[in-house]
DNA sequence: TTGCAATTGAGAATCAGTCTCAATTTTTTA
DNA sequence: TAAAAAATTGAGACTGATTCTCAATTGCAA
């Protein structure tokens, strides 16, 4: 596996700046957690991080992911009738996503005008936007032509 | 309170078709449902039910907002660690969110341009859009104040 | 009215996520 | 370096939202 050097001196730095610390049990979730290409879920990855034989409780696993979210390097997809989805964001391009309500499956995306558009609608209300999601629920190409 | 026939008769057609039955008990939950301004939670409005002397119960309440749900009538707008929020949409405009982090209020806006601009990025993804939520986190004009 | 299917409500069950706390590890202090 | 202080860990208890179970009740069609 890659190491990911930049990833762990940024949650290092961010832990050591709250007087906290950066344990091989954390250093063993943040590795994990950025092995993972796509979406994940708390539950599987606590299981991936049995299945190499390290040492891990759920209690450290949800306690580490609140820690990454916090310091940016995750991010809280959406919260399904199962669990909270994450995904690692730091080296990715900002998008959103489409979710096929027939499949679960989840398309991302990503439009420059739309980011463009919200900042607009943000200082129109004098909001101070931080992060976003846009979720656009239906029916993905292959769906669409099943339902037929 | 003023009575809403169209809605009730949306909901028992709703039932109707699909062999279920029109309640007083459901009538009842639409009654308070739609008795909302805005956004509300299941359990105040279970507790609501229960204040005004009528007979329900949290099982009911939940299978009835999951059924509003189904027909239309109401959304649920967001998952927040305390549970569901819904709100009613019959009769309303479509409308999006900001959520301040700091006090926890939520503004609604809309957007013209926003939704033209989704249904390009549908239509570009070959994606059928049924419906959508863009929730823009981050602070409320009062908290971005405090804050300094 | 009879009979079947749908509905109800009380409480049990489920399940994600958090909390507790004793044991352990790391850091700081003397 | 030893001892004290502080942070972390993991097992399992706990919480709170939501769903499920099931016996009792209700509504509707014939």
């Amino acid at each position: 596996m890659v190491e990911r050097v930049r990833e762990k001196k940024i949650f290092s730095k961010f832990l050591k700046d709250r007087g906290q610390r950066f344990t091989k049990e954390r250093a063993a979730i943040l590795q994990k957690t950025l092995s993972y290409r796509g979406h994940f879920d708390p539950e599987s990855l606590y299981l991936k991080i049995k299945e190499t034989g390290l040492k891990t409780s759920r209690a450290s696993v949800y306690r580490t992911l609140n820690l990454l979210c916090e310091c940016g390097l995750i991010e809280r997809v959406t919260k399904t009738e199962h669990g909270t989805i994450y995904e690692h964001t730091f080296g990715h391009e900002h998008h959103d996503h489409m979710l096929c309500i027939a499949c679960g499956n989840i398309i991302e995306f990503y439009s420059e005008d739309l980011e463009r558009l919200q900042e607009g609608l943000c200082k129109r209300q004098g909001f101070l936007g931080v992060s976003h999601t846009l979720e656009i629920r239906g029916y993905c190409k292959r769906c669409q032509k099943k339902r037929r």
